[in-house]
Parts: C-alpha cells; sequence; structure tokens
DNA sequence: TTCCGTGCAAAAATTTTGCATCATC
DNA sequence: GATGATGCAAAATTTTTGCACGGAA
C-alpha cells in the first residue's frame, strides 16, 4: 500500500518541474516512470534499455544527466550497495534493504522496530537512517 | 577500544593466508597495514598513493587484486555509500556508519540500539546489517 | 624449483563533458 | 523566439585482464 500512486507521483513530478523551471520532456518522464514502476534498483544502464523500449533514440547521457536532476530535486535517490555501478530508486519513504552478498540482488524490506536517531549525533544534523541487512538470498542459498 | 591491535591482526593475517596456501607478500601486507590504519573508508586510489609511499613501484592493479584477495578472505569488507568508487574498510566489528550527503564523509559509529533481524527473513538467511545514519556533518552544516 | 603474485600496458566498464541541434515554454 | 534539454562523440574515471618476469615457499 502506497501513499500515492504513479499517477500522482507523475503529477507532483510536474509540478515540481514548473515551480524550478524545469522542463518536461518526454525522456524525463519516461526515466522517471521506469523507475516508479521497478522494484529491484537498477542500475543507469537498466533504466537506459528499459527507456530505450519507448524511445530508441534515447542517449545514454540523457539518461545520466535525467537521473541527477531527478535526484537534485529530490524525487529519486542514488544509492549504491554492490558492483561498481550506480543504482536509483524512486522510493523515498523511509524503507530498508535487504542485499545478498552473492549476487547483489537487493530488496526492500520494513521493519516493525524502530532506532532513535538523536537530530544532533557526533556533530552531524541527522536527516533519516536506513538498515542494510546482508545474507544469502533464496536462489543463492540453493545454488552452492 | 579493540579486540586485538594492529600486530595481532597481521599475525592473523599470516595465519589465514599460509592456512589458505596464499603467499605473503610485502604489498600484501602493505595494504592490509594501511587499511588497518585508516579510518575514513579510503577509496582504492587512496590506498594506492598511501602504499606507494613505501613501494613507489607497487601497481594500482595490484591493489586492486589485493583487495579482492582480502575481501575473499574475510578481512576486508568492501563498502559503497556515496561517488563512483568502491571503498574498503578492515573494521569488522558490527558496527554502523555517519554519512555526510553533501561531502561524502564517513564515520564509524557505534548505537545502544540493537535491531533483532530474525536468521531467515524474506527468504533469506541473514548474516548481519548495518545502520547508515544520513545527515550533515560539522563543515558542510556551517558552509551553506 | 614451482607456482603464485606482480608490474606493465591494454582493454573494458562506467560516468562526464562539449557542442551543435532540437523542442518546450 | 529564447532558453534549456538532447544526441552524439570524445574524454575522463574506475576497474579488469593478459602476459612475461620475479620472488616466496
Amino acid at each position: 500500500m502506497q501513499l500515492s500512486g504513479t499517477k500522482e507521483k507523475l503529477e507532483e513530478f510536474v509540478r515540481k518541474c514548473k515551480e524550478i523551471g524545469l522542463k518536461i520532456t518526454p525522456q524525463r518522464l519516461a526515466v522517471y516512470e521506469v523507475l516508479l514502476k521497478s522494484t529491484n534498483h537498477p542500475t543507469v544502464e537498466d533504466i537506459y534499455e528499459e527507456v530505450k523500449k519507448r524511445y530508441p533514440y534515447v542517449s545514454l547521457a540523457t539518461v545520466y544527466r535525467t537521473l541527477e536532476t531527478l535526484e537534485r530535486i529530490g524525487l529519486v535517490k542514488r544509492v549504491c550497495f554492490w558492483g561498481n555501478s550506480a543504482r536509483y530508486d524512486a522510493n523515498l519513504s523511509e524503507h530498508h534493504h535487504l542485499i545478498c552478498e552473492r549476487c547483489g540482488k537487493i530488496e526492500d524490506v520494513n521493519l516493525d522496530q524502530e532506532i532513535n536517531i538523536p537530530k544532533h549525533f557526533h556533530g552531524y544534523r541527522t536527516k533519516g537512517y536506513s538498515v542494510n541487512i546482508y545474507g544469502y538470498c533464496p536462489k543463492c542459498q540453493s545454488s552452492t
């Protein structure tokens, strides 16, 4: 259950772009839509391949630039757990990650337990936290 | 306070290498020593520069290969929070990270609170977890 | 002496940038 | 029409690999 669906998120995207003075281009919409639909923290290459299905002439550089823009305006997050390439996530609600140490598969999870982080901690002004749980996914457990 | 000092860690390294049949080379020792001394999760390039001070002819490729080896035998961990390059950590005790979202500074921290993760969770066999706390470091708070 | 590990250089993979053209506003 | 975004290609950065030589066991 989500607080808002894809349609609402896209409307928010359009509103935010207008507010800041960014143009709404098909490529930007496509990149954001791909991220909204995906649940597996895709790499830039993954997103590029997916966007290309609809816009065959899209450039990888545009995908990079668009993701940078989306991150800057706070609609997606860059995450990096495993491997050499950046991954992106449009799920902004506070959530946690279950990571397979063997194959790199990442799943979003919720925890019923919470940690209380002071607003000021070791001199830092804190904004949030996320828990990474490491282990082996079902597939990697069997294929020893 | 650590469970064992640098000397003990190096002895463990030597023991582990002999056990597996890996040769103990000056380069391997140097890379591991650099990581043991550092507290700031250095990049491969950082480690390379540090090792080069003692072994000017060391190759970057060797540093990459050594880090891979050290990770494989479980003496260091590859971490990846920010930016495009991998970082390494020789601190294997369960600990957490305080990350500056602006400059990428990472600090190790301990938390007095704990989270209980079941051994089996969403089909995964879990091995441990780590908490990433995001915010702004002291320096980045002032330089707005 | 036997291999494994290293250095070097080339290749591969990932990300960024410059610039002319195009499309949104 | 103005300006910002895109596509293409080149460059920069990061990581991996092949191969001959040298050094640890």
